[in-house]
DNA sequence: AAATCAAGCCAAAGCGCTTTGAAACTGACT
DNA sequence: AGTCAGTTTCAAAGCGCTTTGGCTTGATTT
């Protein structure tokens, strides 16, 4: 059933019934009510393709898939996408994902806005040589990125936590419970957040006075593998007298896999050691179920899905015209791994106890 | 840049541009080269939606996105993804993920099918009351499963792994190495996947002649939680002479959560607890990094993805015509959390130690 | 009673592509 | 020279919708 025979059917015309479904106001509420229940009776739907030719809207964001050997997408992804897809259903537009390696995420860029088929686009994982937003900019396509670059660094509409701020207040925690050797377990620096996470936690040693070689610093991908075998380094294949009392952890994957060190190393959490990790809240998998419950910064990746499905629209609506950067503050929300450092734990017994219960 | 204005310059027509692209065999070698390289030069791609509307195909696999405060995607859902992506790619063909909650979850399918807007769909998380197979074909909509579902058990297409011997296979070696005392941490029972692999536990029970009731049977989401949760009501709130000897669970993130448990009560792997574990290979999840390796059922979640993308486009194509149930075998890899009954222990602890290693 | 106006409807012109059916041009064969 | 098959190109007709501009009507104003 097509708009030409529903016309037909009701002896009305196709505009009066296209102008009746979109809710124009030149047709009367008598007509209207007739063409709807026709409509619905009928299971007449408009052809999405040939809507979206006639009004140049695609009805829906699109998203450049990285797909490839070695590269992951990561349960991040898909948590962030899942607060996308709730909000988009309420504005009703579709996602689409267009697959594409690393080395030809241009071309696919490029094809997807010459070939109009989304109103405008998403970037996240922002790289540290970000190219991309010169790009879709250039291509004439709305956009918006989750996180930010580190040039330009304005001048373009994004949402992002307060990455440095987190971890600054992090590092300032344990420094006020006397650590004087910190690890840092970074995600892969390429991308920006990892960058702003080192300033955050960098920016807090400096404040306190103390050289930059009281942070040892690790970067890799964030999942348990890795966190374990970092963690392996710090604790078993380091001197004693230089090894970290305190690890800050960029994610609740690479924790899993420090625990399991700390486990096999018989340290105790966190008497022998402290861990902060940020905290992306996912419903599967949540700092309160560790065997310690876990100290963490925290910030909903879902949520920011959300609100950017929501901005998106806007700027692709015209709603927004100015490209607003929104940072979102970030929670530190303190729980059973985080206590006093070692050298002073016996006088405190009681207290450390206490909180790791 | 549009056909028209490329025809122009070219002082070709419209038809023959056409021709030359999409590569009929109409069309002069040499025209098609001038042409090819024009509309490479002047970064011209066909309009999508005009395309799609001339030819009446989309271009793309669709799926309905279940949202809600209450449906967390979870990370099988972005494993998968990730191999339908990677297929898709080489298929040129796009997703499109249609938010819809899941009370009007059919009414997502209707118009997906009437608006045309994509070529076919695939139904995942296959339920026991599932209605979406006679849906989606009522509506005409080329489809393909993952997963089966109960009734009809065929006459549709579908990839599905064999849930059931995999977890025949699992009791099996755990009754052989004389366990008589089993539990099942399964994941939601009202999926058919979580059906399937409880038959086949039951089914191996009763072909070694052991009672239905020498098997514990929890149902559940698959998460960390639930694991932990499940596993404290099998070892601290059981009767000692009740409490299994061995565990199957469905999920490694069921069994993140049954090893902190057991941790937690000092119950260790396998000398006290045997444990076989459903691995759908996440790639920052591995079995081989638990503290004690775990003994798994493994099947890659990401391959099926990308077998279905294959499939799919086939049937779509019109290339695979009759609807075939493709059954998966699944490997049984034994590692070191599955070891003799603990009555047996003490007689054979050398080989025990020697496995767990 | 004529003039004005809004309400409600319509015919037709796009949107940018693919595809049909026909035309024009080649050379080769009678 | 005339015919024919094969090649290469084209004009025009869709695909199913939205939207512009205009046409009727009946009611309201002058």
């Amino acid at each position: 059933m097509n708009l030409k025979q529903l016309s037909q059917l009701l002896e009305l015309s196709q505009t009066t019934i296209s102008r009746a479904l979109n809710g124009y106001p030149e047709v009367s509420e008598q007509t209207r009510l007739k063409v709807v229940e026709a409509a619905r009776k009928h299971g007449y739907n408009p052809n999405s393709n040939a809507r979206k030719l006639a009004t140049g809207r695609a009805g829906s964001i699109g998203y450049v898939l990285p797909v490839g050997k070695n590269v992951d997408l990561d349960p991040h992804f898909v948590e962030f996408l899942s607060g996308l897809g709730e909000h988009a259903l309420s504005r009703e537009v579709d996602l689409s994902l267009t697959p594409a390696p690393f080395e030809r995420e241009t071309e696919a860029y490029r094809r997807i806005a010459t070939s109009r088929s989304v109103d405008g686009v998403y970037l996240s994982s922002m790289r540290n040589d970000e190219q991309r937003i010169a790009l879709v900019r250039g291509l004439g396509l709305p956009f918006l990125a989750h996180g930010r670059a580190l040039a330009p660094s304005e001048g373009y509409a994004c949402v992002d936590i307060d990455n440095e701020g987190a971890f600054y207040a992090a590092t300032q925690l344990l420094l006020q419970l006397g650590h004087r050797r910190l690890a840092y377990i970074n995600g892969d620096i390429d991308f920006t957040f990892a960058v702003h996470r080192l300033n955050g936690v960098r920016r807090a040693l400096k404040d306190f006075g103390l050289p930059p070689e009281s942070l040892q610093h690790h970067s890799a991908a964030m999942n348990e593998d890795n966190g374990y075998r970092l963690a392996m380094t710090l604790f078993r294949d380091t001197d004693a007298s230089e090894r970290p009392t305190a690890v800050l952890s960029a994610s609740m994957f690479s924790t899993l896999g420090i625990v399991r060190a700390l486990n096999q190393l018989g340290l105790r959490m966190p008497d022998d050691v402290s861990i902060i990790t940020h905290d992306d809240v996912f419903p599967f998998l949540k700092p309160e179920s560790f065997s310690v419950p876990l100290t963490t910064t925290r910030s909903s990746i879902r949520a920011a899905g959300a609100r950017i499905c929501e901005r998106l629209v806007d700027i692709i609506t015209g709603v927004e015209t100015e490209p607003v950067q929104e940072i979102w503050p970030v929670e530190l929300i303190v729980r059973g791994t985080t206590g006093p450092v070692p050298a002073e734990r016996k006088r405190m017994r009681g207290r450390t106890t206490e909180a790791a219960e």
